[in-house]
DNA sequence: GTGAAAGCGCTAACAA
DNA sequence: TTGTTAGCGCTTTCAC
């Protein structure tokens, strides 16, 4: 069922159908009422892409996610984000189209976005520190919100960030006040902007107690359980100083991490401490009775949502400044914490 | 730049021009390598909007995610499949439109889709025992492949799905051989298929080992670490016969699970066991030195390739019969695994 | 308040 | 081997 047939059932033309369909104030109310009926009664939908080529607005934003970060893909904070910008989309009858883009055809597959009709728009996943897809974009004038920021340019961008940097200094900030001495950082790739400032603030943090970070405490590489067993393996495995506390990038990785601490046959929250930090997350001590762990994954959909927003608030207003949004993270600790405890 | 403006700057026809870009044969070498050399020049794109008007094929497939399973956008396992789906989709020209659908408006979408002409044809996640969405995607004759089974149906379709029946089987005779016999399962929502089925299995091996599933050792809700902490915290503390291993449906329902074991002050391999499945993957135990993650991981991914195939095969070839495949799952058992060790 | 006609950018008969 | 023409299903001027 098209226009053309529903149309001529409802004897009218095709435009005051379109115009009935869509809203338009200039119909009458009876005539209205009939094509509705109608409509409904025979499942007529618009054809998309028609509608796309005659009005040039395609409905549809475009999430871009870098294959070289391929384990991101499975990381649960890209599903929950995606899943908040989802509900913005369908609110304004938007749809979203997944692109897991390999590194190598990055500039083509923006170009065939834009040239090719197929989004109005698209949110930029995992930038890193020097990312030519800000320049890029904003060369073929594709509107664009990225998840995250990039720190080595000038340009002017839309980004939703987590205060990275500072959520890592309070982190290990709680560690040291809690004795701890040797903590160890089990991070993502440092290409990567948020691995970066993660470090720093875990850096800034030992400074400030007159600490000096240990190189062999630091560990970055995908965010995987298996980086995170290896790495905590081979640094509970050093003969001076293994680590008494983890600070660890994504729950994924923790997973590894509290595998190692177990088969090094240590107690989680007596001989060891872990805390993960998951994106845009709250931290939780992975030994409380009851962490954050809700609303934290919501936090991460809530994100989602509102760098949609920000999107959809860009395509409809290109007139528009950059828009940024900060989020701070939330430092949440549960009652079972007690003082850091030292193994034998 | 168009196909118009592009082919009035080369002064050859629309025609000729679109056939050199498409690869049709009856087109001279030299004008093909001259429109070539132009199209690359000028970043022409074709507008893929209108190609899929006037051919009648969008060239997208849809990924339909139920909302009520909400929990498991976030699960890793979706990002894994669909990371797999979409490398055969840009090998074959073909772009992933990712959905997340209220149970509310799940016809809604479907016909969206089919008559809204958005996809060639979906992927259906999630399924449940008894869903009504394979007789009406039959209905609207929208091309599809399932991601797991649907139980009560005589209808036919194409699915593509683990055996985890016979998985949960197998990892419960491994821990009863073990030697233990308090063995919980941690299980997603048995509304859901592969639940279900996992839940048969579990008690088909105790019922063969002479045994009877204890209501107080099953817990079946959304695959969240809360659930993996709540329950495993409750059955923990239960006064006699606390378990001794855990069988757990999900990696991310296992760290709540390892956390409530942390909680209680036991030792993982020692006091307790845990045995993870997730999905189309292999075991592992979660104290092993190297349990098979990545092949696990890559595992699903391959899943998704296959499911992808089999979903671009039907479109190309609407005559052939639903086909099914079943994927049996690994075991996996790491060498440090030792009998178990009854505590205090 | 309604309709006729042109056009969005492409493909595919059919001609030449 | 190339070009002409019609049309995919919708929106949108412009005229009534």
């Amino acid at each position: 069922m098209n226009l053309k047939e529903l149309s001529a059932l409802l004897n009218l033309s095709q435009t005051t159908v379109s115009r009935a369909l869509n809203g338009y104030p200039e119909v009458s109310k009876s005539t209205r009422q009939r094509v509705l009926q109608m409509a409904q009664k025979h499942h007529y939908r618009p054809n998309a892409r028609a509608s796309s080529l005659a009005t040039g607005r395609t409905m549809t934003i475009g999430h871009v996610i870098p294959q070289h970060s391929s384990h991101d893909v499975g990381n649960p904070v890209f599903g929950e984000f995606i899943a908040g910008a989802s509900q913005v989309y369908s609110a304004n009858g938007y749809e979203l189209l997944l692109t897991i883009a390999e590194q190598l055809n990055e500039e083509d597959t923006y170009r065939n976005m834009a040239a090719g009709a197929t989004v109005d728009g698209v949110i930029v996943h995992s930038p890193r520190r020097q990312d030519p897809r800000v320049q890029l974009l904003q060369e073929i004038g594709l509107p664009f919100v990225i998840h995250g920021r990039v720190a080595e340019t000038t340009l002017e961008y839309s980004w939703i960030d987590t205060n990275n940097r500072r959520a890592f200094r309070q982190a290990t900030k709680l560690l040291l006040d809690l004795g701890h001495r040797q903590i160890a950082l089990i991070n993502g790739p440092e290409e990567l902007t948020y691995a970066w400032l993660r470090r720093q603030g875990y850096e800034q943090a030992l400074h400030d107690a007159g600490l000096t970070p240990h190189p062999d405490r630091l560990s970055s590489d995908e965010l995987t359980e298996t980086h995170g067993y290896r790495a905590a393996s081979a640094m509970l495995a050093a003969h001076q100083q293994p680590p008494s506390a983890f600070l660890v990038s994504s729950y994924v990785v923790a997973l590894g991490v509290r595998r190692a601490i177990a088969h090094a046959g240590l107690r989680m929250g007596e001989d060891i401490s872990v805390i993960i930090h998951d994106d845009e997350l709250s931290f939780f001590q992975n030994n409380d009775p009851e962490p954050q762990f809700t609303a934290t994954r919501s936090s991460v959909r809530e994100a989602g949502k509102l760098a949609a927003q920000m999107l959809l608030d860009t395509i409809d207003d290109l007139a528009g400044a950059p828009r940024t949004t900060m989020l701070e993270a939330q430092l949440t600790i549960g009652k079972s914490t007690g003082p850091f405890r030292q193994s034998a």
